[in-house]
RNA sequence: GGGCGGUUAGCUCAGCGGGAGAGCACCUGCCUUACAAGCAGGGGGUCACAGGUUCAAAUCCUGUACCGCCCA
């Protein structure tokens, strides 16, 4: 074995072993239990950032340990066609390479080119997942553009149409200027803007000397005010409702209205309305029954019913021509600065105009019923659970939801229109035809809709759509529900929340029992990753640097509930480490097996020394909490726990520890020791495999290579170690008692090497201590492990006794016990004076504490008798403890 | 304006009713043949603030301040 682990020798290698035998398909035989996840889809086109690798870190920690649970597991990967930010980007560059158009291509070579495009970077995505040792089932791959899932989009097209739950509606959208479609409300970004208040004056039809001041953020929009909105109740403007203003520049003629929309306290407390434009317009225009005028293009270029001189100018220049025209015609009462919440397009970045078109729209609320109460009964259960009242706040005040882009990348609208416009929705153009044939009694001309699908329609169908559905496949009988969902919190709305009412509604079932969402990824600063910051950190990169088992294990162990994750470089190093760490525990043991041995990991319990029983009990504890914290999607707990346990307990303490025995002269307990050592370690890498999957392979790979062969092996009869089982709590391998006794050799060992660092005492040199407690219990097991302590210390000699010394020394209480190293010359009273003095500040506060408590009758009646028990355990131990700090203090005072 | 999270060691974060923890950083000493990507030892915190509940509060409740996110 090289000195250091080298993940991108390795990496490769292994990952191609797990496809090349297979291990990525699910295990069926034998399993009884199935476990099923469908991936977020990535953008097909995009790739992998640091979010992604988070994700499907999880992910497939998830799946490797259900796997090796002997669960029957499913993990359907698969890409998104992403409809906007694709064809943006194919848009771009064909105006970049030949300065064409979509539309001078003509549709259907557009399309070529996106598919063309989709090819070329289609696989970097998959590939990207793979580096990062995601091993989802390969064979089951989707796309959502597949023509499986087009079947599944539009067969829910047509039955949500047929039930009217999807309709066409001329209604106000968030329309997108640049990318020139129509898009959710969820698409558009309330960005807060510096901008400027526009106050302007509208005379009052027939009275010179009366106006009414209105105030806007929008100047451009009064060419389309079809009213001016006072409050009912406000008395400034009472006699003003009912009469007409003549509206600047325009000289249309418009109503005063009184509508409680207007609100007093705000601006002039007149409000114009443009019910063409304006959310808030459009309702108060529907409730007094006012016009409407249009006043934009799709491009967001003013036109319509306007004074010719501002037809043709862009939205913007409009605005400045506008307001230099009302200043001019003396209607600019005073201009305030303001910060306004202005829309952005969440793709273009443009600012967004409401705009009347008809569209699609799915009649959300009549799905949101049954998926607000599906999480309410716990059907579905969030993790952290209060992203539930996200998900709540949302269902219960939503939307109808726009589904139609005017895009050409994406799954087409199946609608029909007859010459009269008569709308026929179909599976297919000949069934359209067919309808129509018998409504008109002839054959007509029908012209498809234009316009594709919203992404998320087809995203929502996802653990259906890819298993199979609307047909009825073994594979979507077997593997819905899915088990879990896996996600960030931005995407609750527009995807968790579509699949839950998608899937109650198509397959009567929720899509997953669980949805566990994770943290964003941010910088050490906290800030977003992004391009323009300049702050992204490419996961590739990472892998390449640290290798993937230590990316992931990072990303494990920061993913903490409910909280955005800062990442830096030292954290990944540190875990780097890490699997340094395990790479050189594993060289070390196989420095010292022998090969040819036989290796009995089915040990026999009474050949176990104490400290075997030690560590054969902190790692069965490990493995019950790991177990335990996996499955509360607690990752960052078990990730520390198997660390803590590797580094800490086995590497620290076991391994330094059985260097006695193996360097010893008794075989018999040199091949128990070895057998330990051998046993711990495999268990642990089955245990991490799921976290850092790469270099357990790897050194799984080697101990089989080696030969080494166990009568109850661990797992290395199996071909992979993906395929071996997952440790289990052994009950039987818990012993509490040795357990405690190396604890307390631990904590008097440290006490030494304290005293020891303290005086200076060279590494390499031995001293000899003497060690005192006046527990018999506690100087027997001292007695018996007086070997560990004497290598472990560094002691030439180590007397344990209660005979009174004399001699210059220092000393250390831990756990009860006295630890006196005689230093002769080199003591310096003040300095150990000092030093214990602080010591025994400490117990004396201690003491107080307790005996407070204690004196407390309160306490001894109320508090549970176990506390009390503690407690007064507790006060022994603080006297005893102050007893011999202050002989040894006054010891000191007479040298 | 409404909602949700957060405020604990220099930094990043655990702990969420009974003796303040981890990693990183820092200080000291070590190239001890598994590992210097390492080993050993150590210092460091009125747990944001103010009330309340309780025998007992970092932990539960109320309020305040500040930070972040989501929705208007």
């Amino acid at each position: 074995m090289e000195k250091s682990y080298n993940p991108a020798e390795v990496e490769g290698r292994i990952y191609d072993f797990w496809i090349s035998s297979g291990l990525y398909k699910s295990k069926t035989k034998g399993s009884t239990e199935v476990f099923s996840i469908v991936i977020p889809p990535p953008n097909v086109t995009g790739s992998l950032h640091i979010g992604h690798a988070l994700n499907n870190t999880i992910q497939d920690i998830l799946i490797r340990y259900k796997r090796m649970k002997n669960f029957d597991v499913l993990w359907v990967p698969g890409t998104d066609h992403a409809g906007i930010a694709t064809q943006m980007m194919v848009e771009r560059d064909l105006l970049a390479s030949e300065g064409l158009t979509k539309n001078d291509l003509g549709r259907e070579k557009f399309l070529e080119r996106i598919w063309q495009w989709k090819e070329n970077s289609g696989n970097r995505i998959t590939t990207q997942l793979k580096r990062l040792g995601a091993l989802p089932n390969w064979e089951m791959e989707r796309f959502t553009l597949d023509e499986g899932l087009s079947e599944s989009v539009k067969k829910v097209f047509v039955d949500l149409y047929s039930q009217g739950l999807i309709y066409k509606d001329k209604r106000l959208v968030n329309w997108d200027p640049e990318l020139r479609t129509a898009i959710s409300d969820l698409e558009v970004e309330q960005r807060e803007t510096q901008g400027n208040y526009w106050y302007i004056r509208y005379p009052i039809e027939g009275h010179d000397d009366l106006s009414v001041t209105v105030a806007t953020t929008r100047p451009e929009t009064m060419l389309g005010d079809t009213a001016v909105a006072v409050h009912p109740d406000d008395s400034r403007y009472a006699a003003l409702v009912g009469k007409n203003v003549v509206l600047p520049l325009v000289e249309r003629k418009i109503p005063v209205i009184a509508d409680d929309y207007s609100d007093p306290e705000k601006g002039t407390g007149a409000v114009k309305i443009t019910p063409g434009h304006d959310f808030n317009d459009f309702e108060v225009g529907k409730r007094n029954g006012l016009s409407i005028v249009n006043i934009l293009d799709e491009r967001g270029y003013v036109k319509g019913d306007v004074p010719e001189k501002y037809a043709g100018l862009e939205r913007f220049e409009a605005r400045k021509a506008i307001v230099k025209d009302l200043e001019n015609g003396g209607f600019l009462v005073k201009v305030d600065q303001t910060v306004h919440t202005v829309p952005y397009g969440h793709r273009s970045g443009a600012v967004i105009e409401p705009w009347l078109t008809t569209q699609w729209y799915v009649d959300a609320q009549a799905l949101a019923t049954r998926a607000i109460s599906c999480v309410e009964k716990s059907e579905i259960r969030f993790h952290p659970e209060f992203w539930e009242n996200t998900y709540f706040e949302w269902m219960r005040n939503i939307e109808p939801w726009c589904i139609s882009r005017q895009l050409w990348w994406g799954h087409r609208i199946p609608a029909w229109y007859g010459p009269d416009g008569e709308i026929f929705v179909s599976m297919s153009e000949s069934e359209a035809a067919e309808r129509a044939e018998k409504h008109y009694g002839k054959k007509v001309n029908l012209a498809r809709d234009p316009d594709v699908l919203d992404t998320w329609f087809s995203s929502g169908l996802w653990p259906f759509s890819t298993l199979g559905w609307p047909q009825d496949t073994k594979d979507l009988r077997h593997y819905y529900p899915t088990a879990c969902l896996v996600t960030g919190f931005d995407i609750i709305f527009f995807w968790v929340a579509r699949m839950i009412m998608m899937g109650l509604k198509f397959m009567k079932d929720v899509p997953f029992r669980d949805v566990y969402v994770h943290g964003l990824i941010r910088d050490a600063k906290g800030r977003k990753m992004s391009k323009t910051t300049g702050n992204v950190i490419d996961p590739i990169d990472v892998i390449e640097k640290y290798g993937a088992d230590a990316l992931r294990f990072s990303l494990a162990a920061l993913t903490t509930q409910g909280r955005d994750i800062k990442l830096t470089f030292s954290v990944i190093e540190g875990y780097r480490n890490f699997m340094n760490k395990i790479w050189n525990a594993t060289r070390f043991v196989f420095i010292n097996l022998e090969p040819g041995l036989i290796y009995n990991s089915n040990i026999d319990t009474c050949c176990l020394s104490v400290s075997d029983r030690w560590i054969l009990t902190r790692q069965n504890t490990m493995i019950g909490e790991v177990e335990e914290f996996i499955e509360n999607y607690e990752f960052d707990k078990a990730s520390q726990a198997i660390y803590h346990f590797i580094w800490n307990d086995y590497c620290d303490w076991y391994l330094e520890i059985s260097k006695f025995s193996l360097y010893g002269e008794c075989s018999e307990s040199k091949k128990t020791t070895l057998n330990v050592l051998v046993r711990v370690l495999l268990r642990s890498l089955r245990v991490l495999h799921p976290f850092a999957p790469y270099i357990t392979e790897e050194i799984f790979r080697i101990f089989k290579e080696r030969g080494i062969s166990l009568h109850e092996n661990e797992g290395l009869n199996s071909k992979s170690i993906l395929d071996a089982q997952y440790p289990i709590q052994s009950e039987n391998e818990i012993f509490k008692e040795e357990s405690e006794q190396i604890e307390l050799v631990k904590d008097v060992v440290t006490g030494i090497r304290n005293l020891r660092a303290i005086m200076g005492v060279h590494p390499s040199e031995k001293v000899s201590v003497y060690l005192n407690s006046e527990s018999e219990k506690s100087e027997d097991v001292l007695r018996r492990n007086i070997k560990i302590i004497l290598g472990m210390a560094s002691l030439s000699d180590c007397i344990i006794c209660c005979e009174d010394f004399q001699r210059k020394s220092v000393t250390e209480i831990v756990s009860g016990v006295e630890i006196v190293m005689p230093v002769e010359n080199l003591l310096n009273i003040e300095k150990e004076t000092s030093r214990l003095n602080k010591d025994l500040t400490k117990v004396l506060e201690d003491l107080k504490r307790t005996e407070s408590k204690l004196a407390n009758s309160d306490f001894i009646e109320h508090a549970p008798s176990d506390v009390v028990e503690k407690e007064k355990g507790k006060l022994t131990e603080f006297q005893n403890h102050r007893k011999k700090l202050e002989e040894i203090l006054g010891k000191l005072s007479s040298v």
